[in-house]
RNA sequence: GCCCGAAUAGUGUAGCCUGGUAACAUAUGGGACUGUGGAUCCUCUGUGCCGGGUUCAAAUCCCGGUUCGGGCCCCA
């Protein structure tokens, strides 16, 4: 027997209803905010993505030579594909510049729920700006996208790199130390956190203090801290406006600041942000972006980029974790011949309400109408024709409604109008 | 890449400890009910993840692999 590929997965007709449900709410999301869609190649070269994340993460890549000799690999992402596309063919199009996409992506992890070795990303990319509107609505954006789907609890953290920065200036840490204790702020240890700085010679009473400040959602708190840093001033009165236009203007009240947030990567600088679902345990993290310099890079001209992207496949299982009821597949009609020698009616009903926009199918296995009845049950028909010789010695059919189980005789001209208003 | 657990009809499960005829529910196909039964009843089909070992005998015990889950690492 075969199986599928580890950390690969089918999707049956039942799955995929959900996903394009769910693809269909976002993407109805971010063309309403003014995104316009981009697709990219599912595979990339190599460099492309070496260039971005460095050489080591070809361990996690799905990376191989074609025929040609050419190093690609099975994108991972798909920030770094789209700014390339940017700086390929895009850099003259009118500012600013907003693009979403939704698509496979690949990494070689090992797998668990909430991750798999191909998955979905839904994202975007906002180039060419950076005020504090275009900021507060990328922010707002995202939240509304999980919030639309049907979500109801998810966890909006904004973090500063910037600000972050000014505070270890302040804290006088090494860079070697920086990084060391990088990955204990990230994943919120402050226990192991105060120890690592006590080794670093960081007083106690700056200790507390720096443990309150990356705690805290109070901005005077971490503005009494920062001092009189003048880049991370104007950094926390950036976040302030953002925030305030957030909150007022974009009326989403419920997020947290949080600097603990410092994602593992070098490109994001200034803002960064993470929605949650604490419906999923370990895998919780169904959102992350922020503002980037990736463009220069590529080799392009610097403008302003930010973006974030959404794991598509942790959403749905957040959705399922809640209960949330999604849409059923739904046939309109059923028609049902009582014995095969009304088959030619039958197809021809069929095909009529079929070429009036109504789904309709018909009964192939020439079963009872007890049967049939319990088919078109199964598969959420909600009317049923049963067209037998009875009725069509006066040209007539009944029309059964399966919710109600209400029967009516009506003449085979009145059928379609009777159901197109329904 | 590391530690731990699991894997039995399409689906959900029992049996495993203590080796001895693979079971139950549900779903699917067929039939009865002579056109209302989205019922009921009857019935066919269909099952031990893979490979080795121990044994007269393995779903059961042992070893290896695979996959899935839980926790790490990582998370662009």
């Amino acid at each position: 027997m075969f199986q599928v590929p580890r950390g690969t997965r089918d999707f049956t007709p039942e799955e995929m209803q959900k996903r394009r449900y769910l693809e269909h709410t976002m993407a109805t999301t971010f063309t309403s905010f003014g995104y316009g869609e981009i697709q990219t190649p599912t595979f990339e070269n190599q460099e492309l993505f070496t260039a971005k994340s460095g050489e080591s993460i070809i361990n996690e890549l799905y990376a191989f030579n074609d025929k040609g000799g050419r190093a690609l690999a099975l994108r991972p992402e798909l920030t770094a594909p789209v700014i390339r596309c940017y700086v390929e063919r895009l850099q003259m199009e009118p500012k600013p510049l907003k693009l979403y996409y939704f698509g496979n992506c690949y990494r070689y992890d090992r797998p668990q729920k909430g991750r798999y070795r191909e998955f979905q990303q839904a994202g975007c990319e906002l180039i060419g700006t950076d005020t504090h509107e275009a900021t507060a609505e990328l922010l707002a954006l995202a939240y509304t996208i999980l919030k639309n789907t049907g979500l109801k609890d998810i966890h909006l953290n904004i973090g500063n790199l910037t600000i972050i920065s000014a505070i270890f200036r302040k804290l006088h840490l090494l860079k070697d130390d920086q990084k060391m204790i990088l990955p204990l702020i990230d994943k919120s240890q402050f226990d192991d956190l105060q120890i690592a700085l006590r080794d670093c010679n960081v007083s106690e009473e700056m200790i507390t203090t720096f443990l309150d400040v990356l705690q805290t959602s109070d901005i005077t708190k971490i503005r009494a801290f920062i001092g009189d840093d003048a880049e991370a001033n104007t950094e926390l009165s950036s976040l302030e406006t953002i925030l305030d236009l957030l909150r007022d203007a974009f009326h989403i009240p419920d997020y947290v600041i949080k600097l603990s947030i410092v994602r593992g990567l070098d490109y994001y600088k200034g803002l960064v942000f993470e929605i949650d679902a604490p419906a999923l345990g370990a895998e919780k993290q169904l959102c992350g972006g922020g503002s980037y310099d990736l463009i220069s890079l590529f080799g392009g001209t610097a403008v302003p980029t930010s973006g974030f992207a959404i794991g598509f496949d942790r959403t749905l299982l957040a959705l399922e974790e809640e209960g949330f009821q999604f849409p059923t597949p739904k046939l309109d009609v059923f028609v049902i011949p009582v014995n095969p020698t009304m088959n030619n009616t039958v197809i021809q009903i069929t095909q009529k309400l079929r070429s009036l926009g109504i789904s309709a199918d018909f009964d192939q296995l020439r079963r009872g109408i007890g049967k049939s009845l319990k088919y078109a049950d199964a598969k959420h028909a909600e009317k049923v024709i049963i067209v037998g010789p009875k009725e069509l010695e006066n040209n007539t059919v009944t029309i059964r409604n399966m919710k109600t189980g209400a029967q009516e005789v009506v003449t085979l001209n009145d059928i379609y109008t009777k159901l197109q208003k329904s």
